[in-house]
DNA sequence: TAGATTCGTGCAATCGATTACATGAAAGTT
DNA sequence: AACTTTCATGTAATCGATTGCACGAATCTA
């Protein structure tokens, strides 16, 4: 039906060859202004469009990044998508988005599919599964731009985008400590996951700098859910010397905990404070908000853009960048009934 | 570096031609046994993957499809987003996203650029701007399946995924009748969307039926957020003969509907009943969690790649399908005070 | 004015895979 | 034995855009 318009087309229209249209169409400096401009007026009389295949087969650019990451119904990822696609949409890419369900397999099996799609680069969030680094290796070989972001594997050539979690969990555990907590306790997830080591050790200096001595007791290993976080209450109340607040690396694990507190008993914030960690949708929209720490997520994706897009300018450097981006913490009533009554108003 | 290997490669290393090879990879009859299985195993031995853009250049078929929602960050969109990737990536096509920001013009933009990507199919879910369908006709022409999910328009041969919102309004409504309200407002957005006439429509439905008068001054028209919900609760309990249960369109409304209704000390559920709609993640973590209706977004996303392949296997035919998915009412403890401890459990 | 530059355009190969048509060998038919 | 089929493979065009090289015309140089 619809004949698609080329630059073969357009030389016949104007009785010249399409190596004169291709030329015109890319300002190739060789040709006459005259000509150019006629060209370029009859390529948008006649609607054409340049073929992306053609492009690409020439090129061997596509012009589509791939976004790899565990799950994307996830307010955290979604938002990072959000933000690499608002920074490369205006530059002509397209992003192809991908899930890995958290399977080291379905991951490899991913990678290897976008480099058969000869994507122009691959920005993604490592599954908490990966041990093996053959398909990152892969990546590298084949000259395709690497970004990880927030879950990231240290590769050498790999660009990586990061919140500073260590200080993340610094200001997390430093604000319990400034609201009067003595014992606070620390659920984390998986330790062999970078982002809550950090955010571990950013607890323990916190603890430190302030002259709390840190207890083994005080920390609980999780699942990031809200059965979880109930247990690690269970079990911290449960202590000879129980805490007066627990800084939670999950916000699930701390909607949990809030929920097997007020259960017991246990009145938050003023007998226990809670702080969360990502700011997910619900903290703020509960009726007793949750302290949590933002990872400003769609900033995450734009400067994972950003850094492709850097990549992408100097194709002969090889650039390797680490950007770490500052989190903030959100003070709201699970942490402190002072700013309570500020943060009423949503 | 990293040189790609062709068929012309495998051709010669065989000492036969690139036909040959394209032929046995192909399963084309015409193969003898023979040098079929030679010709796959050296493929294999070679590490050969099919170029994607030579094979679209000579086909016009991208095995990319476009998927275009206002914001992906929305619970609900990445969750229908979810379940289209899941359908499609295992048969081969890659998702390519896109956001309009819920601004026509980006709509226009955007799904102009997707044909000329030259995607296999376009599924999306309409700006709430948009009026204008020159953009869809023109998908039409160019013969690509087009699939409406959730926010649809009436096109004559554009497929559409739904979910039945005048039977979700209605199952809301009745059940605020079930708990024995009998003066039950309702917030919507704005009717000049489908889903939220039909929402509407399905209110009016439910009363009509149970003999309850529709009161036009029970229906207040807001935005979908906390805000609103606040204000719709202020001025709705001004009235002489003020409610005793709203239905909200929007879980953000209900929301602040209930924090407003707190503020004012009207008991919820017991005094007043309130349900939202979308089954957003926040509510059913609330302390007072929200009743509310689900839209099973992973099935609707399903559903919508399903009906894309169902129209790729007859390129022929022309599909126009209408699929009516059922919204199921959760029923959590801002309506219903009985059933608040069944839900406890989370 | 002859020869050297410059300029604008055309020619043709290339990217990698597919496929209608041609070809030649083997097998079958009478 | 001569002829027709059948079968497997090769030849070459095609998809649309890019680009090194070639070429003729116009302009410049001495």
């Amino acid at each position: 039906m619809k004949e698609k318009v080329t630059i073969y087309d357009i030389a016949k229209a104007l009785n010249i060859t399409a190596a004169t249209v291709s030329r015109a169409l890319n300002n190739n400096p060789k040709i006459s202004e005259a000509t150019r401009t006629l060209v370029i007026e009859t390529a948008k009389k006649m609607n054409y469009e340049q073929n992306r295949f053609a492009l690409a087969l020439k090129s061997g650019k596509s012009n589509n990044v791939g976004v790899v990451v565990p799950f994307i119904n996830r307010n955290f990822f979604s938002s990072i998508i959000r933000g690499i696609e608002e920074e490369l949409y205006p530059k002509g890419y397209h992003v192809i988005i991908c899930q890995t369900h958290e399977d080291t397999k379905k991951e490899e099996e991913t990678v290897q599919n976008l480099l058969n799609a000869q994507v122009d680069g691959i920005l993604m969030s490592v599954s908490k599964t990966t041990q093996q680094l053959r398909h990152f290796k892969k990546v590298l070989k084949s000259n395709t731009p690497l970004v990880f972001f927030d879950r990231i594997k240290e590769i050498d050539g790999v660009s990586t985008v990061t919140i500073d979690d260590f200080q993340g969990g610094y200001i997390a555990t430093k604000h319990l400590i400034d609201m009067g907590c003595t014992r606070i306790a620390h659920a984390t997830v998986d330790l062999a996951l970078d982002i809550y080591k950090y955010r571990f050790e950013g607890y323990k200096e916190a603890l430190n700098d302030h002259g709390i001595p840190f207890k083994e007791e005080y920390i609980i290993k999780t699942k990031s859910d809200i059965d979880a976080g109930e247990k690690a209450i269970k079990k911290l109340m449960k202590l000879k010397n129980a805490p007066d607040a627990i800084f939670s690396a999950s916000d699930f694990a701390a909607l949990g905990a809030i929920q097997e507190l007020t259960k017991l008993g246990v009145k938050v914030p003023n007998e226990f404070a809670v702080v969360g960690f990502s700011n997910e949708p619900f903290t703020q929209f509960m009726e007793l908000s949750i302290t949590t720490v933002d990872q400003s997520p769609v900033e995450m994706g734009k400067m994972a853009a950003r850094v492709f897009l850097e990549q992408m300018k100097e194709p002969t450097l090889k650039i390797m960048k680490k950007v770490e981006l500052s989190p903030e913490l959100i003070v709201r009533k699970s942490s402190s009934s002072l700013t309570a009554k500020q943060q009423t108003n949503i």
